[in-house]
DNA sequence: TTGACATATGTAAGCGCTTACATATTTTCA
DNA sequence: TGAAAATATGTAAGCGCTTACATATGTCAA
């Protein structure tokens, strides 16, 4: 009447003991292993717990049990309806097979993942999903150390350290580029993102490369413009290539919201599209087929991958292997963006 | 020569301490308040630190601390470029101010939702950020036991328990229904997300009642879809209203995604838009601006509203205050796709 | 030179939980 | 009917960290 009649605000495992009259351990085996116990203590044990309120401390119960049934992931932004698909997808997989997602962003800022990364780590992420390779190499080293699955995703390698999902960004670019060329353009440009930490942007980029350099056209004169994500950065870097390279006659952009800045720019500027010029993009997204005119771009299964991600993720974590690499396929979206040049 | 030689693959504060020549609780205190040590030991322990490759362990550290500097959201889904939009505002400004934000998502399923924001709380999030009040009064009751800082955001309400930022969603709407009706409009359809455990969409609902009462218009007579959110099922809702409720002039949507869908199957079924059926949405996001016709929609500041939340959530985690809730301003930005009836 | 005080570090007691092991109870079957 | 096996529960030792308190060392004024 003294001790049992002040509640401690945040009631413990212990509480839920004393109430139901059973020990610590029990209540532990009524939460997690409920078969273990007799359904009438059960029963017991589960009202003490819903009268108390009582909810396990997450902290205490990793440290104990050493596994955490999280997993962790870092996006580089979630305005970006790629990443938000994705990882929408990846969550509702893994919430089928019990277990939790903790997502941090990035800002694309190669630190801030880092930091991001370790931090999930310590909050006991049993497993990771990162996008893309490039990577501090003691990042991977602290990660091979704790021996925590590690799954990369949006973009894809055979040999690599780490198991992969996504698509091969060099020829699905190529494959766009050769529609572009075939179509009669001879004077392209680009509109990238930061290639340092973005090995998708850089492999996008190289597609392009590649095949004008196959079809014998002089690559090293290939405009390319970096310029961070955004709707207005990508009509910016629009006007900057109109300006200085005024004969380019189809503008080739890494990402379709890069894509839809300069569909606006272009707008603004008084040239059609794509009577003036041509424009493509790259994932697909929603605006991607509403745009006016709608965009010419690579189809990426964004939803798909999330969900086999969260598969192979799990597949990993139950049986401590190595799953092959996946190569997701994309396709061109041929809509009205692009057309022959002027 | 025998255990030191051994390296245990996670090193702990102990290890650090052992090869630094200190106790554990130096360590401790090199890393929580450096300066309580001398440079000199300091400069060792960290070179240990770093040697080792040590991270702390967060539950464990969670636990002996209680406090983790660590705030939670649940929002309904990633696919809502509103949500990821003000989420990546939120986080931003929380990581300014040294705190670490982990998301969860409840794929708009109340008990999810439930599950999520106790999974977070056990998990030592010591604050919390959710969207919209609907809730069990329960998990209220929970929240507050444990005396956890809350704020509401996406929605607006003067006198509640908790503090709350977000815009007046009835009076949006009204505005906007005085608009339409201003346009001549008589017979109005609404397609809405389901109304159960949503106030924002709710409150849309009842501003489109509440102005055409007041304009003198049977408002019972207002046809309203309830439907889940995407641009597919928005046009199914549309067809489904154009096949039930032919002389509709104008569908006002309870967000933009909703009038998106609503606007293709416009087009598909062959229906010219303002001209033959006028269409709304709400939240003004990207795709409002670039869809073809513009979507005249209610503008609401996103980024803005997350990034107020961070502060006020920091302010609130600082002072164990409950601030003011703060009401946002929303305007109608009038494009094509309203017109007069035919 | 000495005692009072400040500073730097160590000691050890938990934080709330899981789980190996011990113990008590029931069931099974020769 | 009794011993072995199976089942249910309890006991208590940590998990890795923080921090109150204790101790050791250095500084300074009287």
């Amino acid at each position: 009447m003294d001790t049992a009649d002040t509640p401690n605000p945040i009631p413990t495992l212990a509480d839920v003991a004393r109430r139901a009259q059973v020990s610590t351990a029990t209540v532990s085996r009524c939460l997690n292993s409920p078969d273990q116990v007799i359904p009438e203590t059960r029963e017991r044990v589960l009202k003490a717990v819903s009268e108390l309120g009582y909810a396990p401390n997450f902290g205490a119960r990793a440290l104990a049990a050493k596994q955490t049934n999280t997993v962790g992931v870092v996006i580089p932004t979630m305005e970006n309806a790629v990443f938000a698909r994705g990882i929408q997808a990846f969550q509702e997989e893994l919430v089928r097979h019990g277990k939790t997602l903790l997502i941090a962003s990035s800002s694309y800022d190669a630190a801030l993942e880092d930091e991001q990364i370790r931090n999930l780590v310590a909050r006991g992420a049993d497993a990771l999903l990162l996008i893309g390779f490039d990577r501090d190499p003691a990042l991977y080293e602290f990660l091979e150390r704790r021996d925590i699955p590690t799954l990369i995703a949006w973009t894809y390698a055979k040999g690599a350290a780490h198991p992969s999902i996504g698509f091969d960004n060099v020829s699905a670019m190529a494959e766009l580029t050769q529609m572009v060329i075939d179509e009669g353009h001879r004077t392209l440009a680009c509109i990238s993102a930061p290639t340092k930490a973005n090995d998708r942007a850089r492999g996008r980029v190289q597609g392009i490369r590649r095949t004008l350099k196959k079809a014998g056209l002089d690559q090293s004169g290939l405009t390319v413009i970096k310029t961070p994500y955004g709707i207005d950065t990508g009509a910016a870097a629009f006007r900057q290539i109109i300006e200085e390279e005024p004969d380019t006659t189809a503008i080739m952009c890494v990402n379709d919201v890069l894509a839809i800045g300069a569909l606006r720019a272009a707008k603004e500027l008084g040239l059609k599209v794509p009577d003036d010029i041509s424009i493509t993009g790259f994932d697909d997204i929603d605006i991607a087929r509403l745009a006016d005119p709608a965009l010419t771009t690579v189809h990426v299964p964004h939803r798909d991958m999330g969900r086999q991600a969260g598969e192979m993720l799990v597949e990993m974590l139950a049986s401590q292997s190595q799953p092959a690499s996946v190569k997701l396929p994309t396709h061109v979206e041929r809509r009205h963006s692009l057309g022959p040049p002027r």
